[in-house]
This record gives structure tokens, C-alpha cells and sequence, in this order.
DNA sequence: ACATATGCCGTAAACGTTTACGACGATGGA
DNA sequence: TCCATCGTCGTAAACGTTTACGGCATATGT
């Protein structure tokens, strides 16, 4: 194994100047920089991060927290990865690199988010699936460790946020289907108390009271995620009387197994009832294409690794943006899914 | 912050003390192991882990390495999803921790987890997307980190694998069709040198050949993952002639894409085609319903995790499975996309 | 010529653990 | 009583870095 002391016999230089030359810091000859450098690179040597975490305080790491598990493989890989790709070409910008800690369903994530920030594995982090009340925020300010938020909450401890429009999209959906005549609609949200839910209800409701109509509680649905969930909804919408017209969909990944639900039940999106989605892409070639709203998950995980480059001293000088609280411009994409058209 | 220094002032002992209670060393006493573990959770200590590892050479975390970027989001999350969580379940009975490791699409597969490994991140790997010849296999080798790959590899250095049985996927799905009268036979396969692709190609040209049918070229599809390497697929099914009457997808995610791309085109699934796929869980509600072949993606996760921890010296009496080599019992999924008969 | 500044480098301490080793008192056997 | 053993604990070195500090030339200013 080649360590530093290695490098340095090799070069006759002591590890001081070495390290100075490989952390481009001042006090070092510019040819004595480049012997070393192509040395480490002829060597093979990469720096044991133990030893330098130990000294340094920091681990160049930046954690992105998601929950894993049958209840959330949620949103279809599609999304994370992509936006993790987002994430990531800004963090390898500084020699930071993204891990994913993975919070299993039976682990209680605030204890296992305690453990990882304890343990020391990362600089910062992001953490997804926000609650709307949500003791990680105020464990990771009391830490002071820079993190970032996927999805605001009500906890607020000063973090900075990027979230996805969800009341652009429940106002939108309902205008839009209240020009086409709808009276009767619904909403499909999760189970959990996670925030968009609770954002994506208020802007059906208050949009539909402002065209005087009441958004229900039994029209209000709630299932799980994903296909299953889906499925679940399809079954929901069959039991209600009269049955909507209309519904708006959290997630995506509810459409494949709604559709099948409904069809099931002879019922044709488009054609016996309107739905809008919101776009985590792997829906795209549905038959009938599905109405929704979406948004550049890339920029998406972009802006969050700005962000919290933002919140780190390190680099708020490279980032000047403050506290961000920013929620993406959604784009509209007109598929079948919502062709149907009520007479009055 | 509170280090093992002010843990063991607070207790009037020396910090050797404190450390070899915390980790069940044989010589203290079990009082005083019993006053340290009290305190250690009233002060909230856990363990430096940049200052274990520098002096244990250890990270107490395991890697999982995945690539991410358009091109590879390929099963669609829920297939790792699922699998990490069994992976997780093993490692964390003995306080391991699993940790993603993403490589990006723009940046070498072989330069990333190099980084990774000389850094000291891990104490293992499992190595996904495992190609024809990877070099990856060799280097982990090399560096003597243990390690396991998903997918099986021409480049053998001794290492343990765990695949799934593309061969009986590649057989059954063949018989099937012949059974079913069907001689003219395609499937599609990934873009690049990964190995299941090769097993698969290889089992469908072999069951084919048995059958005294050939499998030509022109019939070995090539297309991208997920639904739009599907709609590529069905392009690929439309401009061949005489059309393929059945086929046989190396992934479900390709369903979706190539569900519309046929509807398209006025084929229906299972009445003029016969379809065959592979479960990755997304699409259980596709209509019509996919036949496809299927794993227990938890129980593989698992086996993942024990053959990692059967390589590793710590464990290896704990686990005492050797070098494993195996590939995973497949389910068969009746579906309404194979339905189609040809008469003969 | 002297003092001061500058460029470059080596020295050594420090980060928080783990662990080999030795010290100490108590216990037991002779 | 003396020696050996055992149980328990403290001491200190080591892991591989980074960085404050000081040292030594050489360059610069008077």
C-alpha cells in the first residue's frame, strides 16, 4: 500500500511539501508540484480518506438520503437516478462525490439518519421524502451540518429547499378540468403525512372553491405508490357514487396500475374519464398517453447540489445564493388522458 | 462534540478502558462495561469512524456500485431498490452499513470505482451491470477488497457471483413459442457488452436451434433500456419482414414502449404478437397483463449479502458458503401477451 | 553592508480511535 | 511467606493525513 510517506521517499521530499502539493496550497515550488503529482499518478497514490477525514474534519462526501422498501420504491428509479446525475455533476465539480444512504422500511429513518451524521460519513446532505413535520431538519441543524431539503416542510430551522410545484399542478389540473366541465373531482395522494401531499391537497381544494365547487373527503383518495397503488385508486374511484369525472394524480406511478383498474371495470381514460398525472417518466408510451405535468429532474438535482454547496462554508463563496427556496417550473405535456369533455 | 476523551473523563477511566468496553473486549469488568455503555448512550457518543478506520483499516460500510444517467436507468428503481433492502437486512445484523456508490454516465465505470476502492470507502463492494469482460473484476481483485457481482463475468478471478437465470429465461420462453407453433422468434437485447445479454442471446439461439429453427441477426434486436428502448423495439418489430411473431424482452422495462409502439401500429399484444418478458416489477398492471419469468428481488439481495460476507476474513466462519456461483430460481408469470397461436 | 522580505521546504503536533504491553492488587497454591 | 496467576485497568504507540511554525537560502530595499 502506498502512502504519502512512500510518495515522499520516493520524491526525497518530506510529507509536508507533498501534501502542500497535492492540496495545491501556496508555499510549494510549481516543478516540485508537478514531480509530485506525476509521481502520486505513476504510484497509484489516492489519498487514505481516514487519515484525512481525521485531520480535516471532512470526508468529501455528501450523503443523499432516500427510504427503500416495498412502501417506497415510490416514484420509479427514474426519478432518483436522474436526479442524482443532476446532483452529481455539480458535487464532482469540487471533488465531492455522492452517496446514496439507503434507509431501509424497517429502520426508523431518524435514528438512522443520526447514525450516519454521527458516525461522521459526510459532509452534507440531502434528504428526500420530507414530512410535513419532520425531526430530521431540526437534528441536522443542530449538528450544523449543511443539508438541503427535496420537498419543503413545516419544520423550518432556517434549511434551505427545492421543491416540486405542487400547487401549480393542483390548480392547473383543476382549471383545467373545470373548463372542460367538471364538476366532480378527485385527488390521489399517499398515505404518509409526507408534505406534498398536504400542499397538493390545499391547491385542489382552494381552486375548486374558487370555481364553487367542495373537494370531499370521500374524493380525496389515498393509496400506496407506485402500480399496486394505483390499482388501489381504480378501485376507490369504482366504489364512489356518483363516480368523478376527474382525477389528479401525486405520482405517476400511479397510472399504469389505474389504468388497468379501470379498464378492468370498462372504463376508458379519456374517453369515461379525464386524468392528469405528474410526470417521473416512466410512463411516456402509456396507451392512451397520459396527460401530466413534469419538469427537468436533471435540473432538478442540479439546483439541489447548488444549494447545498450554498450551505456549506467551504463553498458559499462559489455559491452565492443564500437560502433557497425555490419551486421548479413545471411543463405541461397534453397527452389522451383527459379528453373528456362534460356537457353542462 | 463529544469524543471517547470526554467519555472517559466523565467516567473517571482511561480511554482504553472506554474503547474496549464499547467494542466487547474480554479484560474489563462488566460493571464498569456496563456504566461506560450508560453513559456512551446518555452523552450521545458514537464513534469517530474516520478515527476507527485510520487506526482499524475498517469502514464499517459496503458498497453497492450502480450507474446512473439516461442510458442505464434501466430496470426501473424498483429492481434495486428491492434488492438493496435485502442486502440491507444481512449486513446490518452485524452493524455494516450499505452505502450506493453512483457512477455517473459521464465518467469510466473502471476510474470511478477505482477512486472509490484506494480512497478506503468501503470494506467491500457488490458490483452491478457486470460486463463480458470487466476490468473492474480484476482491479477489486488486485487491491484484495472482497467483493461480489451481480451478473456473472467471463473475467474470473475467483470472485462470487450471483446472476439470474437468463439461460432458463432464454429456454422456457423459446419452448413456449415453439410449443405454441410460433418458428419465427426474436429478442431484444441491451445495447452494450453486458453479460446477460450474451447468456440470453446465447440460450434463445441454442433452444432455437434444438427446435431446428435459427435465430438470425436480423431478429437479435439491440435497443436501449426502459420505455423508450421499448418503442425502439417495436420500430425494430415493424420494419422486419416477415414480422417476428413472438419475442422475448431481457427486461420488462422495455414493456411499456413496446406495448404503444405495437398499438401503434395496430398489433395487439397476445393476439398478434406473443411477448415474453422479465420481471423488474413495474409493469404487473400493464393491460393486456405481460406473461414474464420472475425472482424474488429481496432473497436475492440477501444471498448478495451473505456471499459479500462469506468473502469477507471477519465473517467468512460465520458464513462458510465459499464461492458462491449461482443463479436465482426464476417463477413463471402467466400472462395474456403470449397468447397467440400460430397454426401450423 | 545590513536589515527585511520572500520563496520554498522540513519538523512536529494534532485529529480520534484501537490495541499491545505492562502495572497493579487480589487471589490461590505451595 | 513467597511466587504465580488472574482480572482489571492505564499507558502509549500507531494509523495517514493536514497545517502551523520555524528555518534556510535567496532576493530586495536602504
Amino acid at each position: 500500500m502506498v502512502g504519502i510517506k512512500r510518495l515522499a521517499d520516493h520524491l526525497n521530499l518530506s510529507i509536508g511539501t507533498v501534501s502542500r502539493a497535492l492540496n495545491d496550497r501556496p508555499d510549494v515550488n510549481e516543478d516540485t508540484r508537478k514531480r509530485v503529482l506525476q509521481a502520486a499518478g505513476e504510484l497509484n497514490y489516492v489519498a487514505n480518506q481516514s487519515g484525512r477525514s481525521l485531520r480535516s474534519g471532512l470526508t468529501g462526501a455528501i450523503g443523499f438520503m432516500v427510504q427503500t422498501g416495498p412502501q417506497f420504491n415510490v416514484q420509479g428509479d427514474n426519478f432518483f437516478t436522474t436526479v442524482f446525475d443532476g446532483v452529481q455533476t455539480v458535487l464532482n465539480r469540487h471533488h465531492l462525490d455522492l452517496i446514496v444512504l439507503l434507509c431501509s422500511a424497517s429502520e426508523d429513518p431518524d435514528q438512522y439518519l443520526r447514525r450516519m451524521v454521527l458516525r461522521r460519513f459526510v459532509d452534507g446532505m440531502i434528504i428526500s421524502h420530507t414530512l410535513r413535520e419532520d425531526p430530521r431538519i431540526a437534528f441536522l441543524a443542530s449538528r450544523r451540518l449543511p443539508f438541503v431539503t427535496l420537498g419543503r416542510s413545516q419544520t423550518d430551522a432556517g434549511q434551505s429547499w427545492l421543491d416540486i410545484d405542487f400547487e401549480a399542478i393542483g390548480r392547473r389540473a383543476v382549471e383545467r378540468f373545470v373548463q372542460r366541465g367538471h364538476r366532480n373531482i378527485a385527488v390521489a395522494l399517499p398515505l404518509d403525512d409526507i408534505n406534498l401531499g398536504s400542499v397538493l391537497h390545499a391547491a385542489v381544494a382552494a381552486t375548486m372553491a374558487q370555481n364553487g365547487l367542495t373537494l370531499s373527503a370521500a374524493n380525496t383518495l389515498r393509496s400506496h405508490p407506485g402500480e399496486i397503488g394505483g390499482h388501489e385508486v381504480a378501485g376507490q374511484l369504482m366504489a364512489l357514487s356518483p363516480r368523478p369525472t376527474a382525477i389528479v394524480l401525486s405520482d405517476d406511478s400511479l397510472a399504469v396500475g389505474l389504468y388497468r383498474g379501470l379498464m378492468e371495470n370498462g372504463i376508458l381514460p379519456g374517453r369515461d374519464i379525464s386524468i392528469i398525472g405528474r410526470d417521473s417518466l416512466p410512463v411516456r408510451f402509456l396507451s392512451p398517453t397520459l396527460t401530466r405535468f413534469g419538469q427537468s429532474l436533471r435540473n432538478l438535482g442540479i439546483d439541489l447540489g447548488e444549494a447545498l454547496l450554498a450551505s456549506m462554508p467551504a463553498y458559499e463563496r462559489l455559491y452565492p445564493l443564500g437560502k433557497v427556496r425555490k419551486v421548479l417550473d413545471m411543463q405541461f405535456f397534453e397527452g389522451e388522458s383527459d379528453a373528456l369533455t362534460i356537457a353542462n
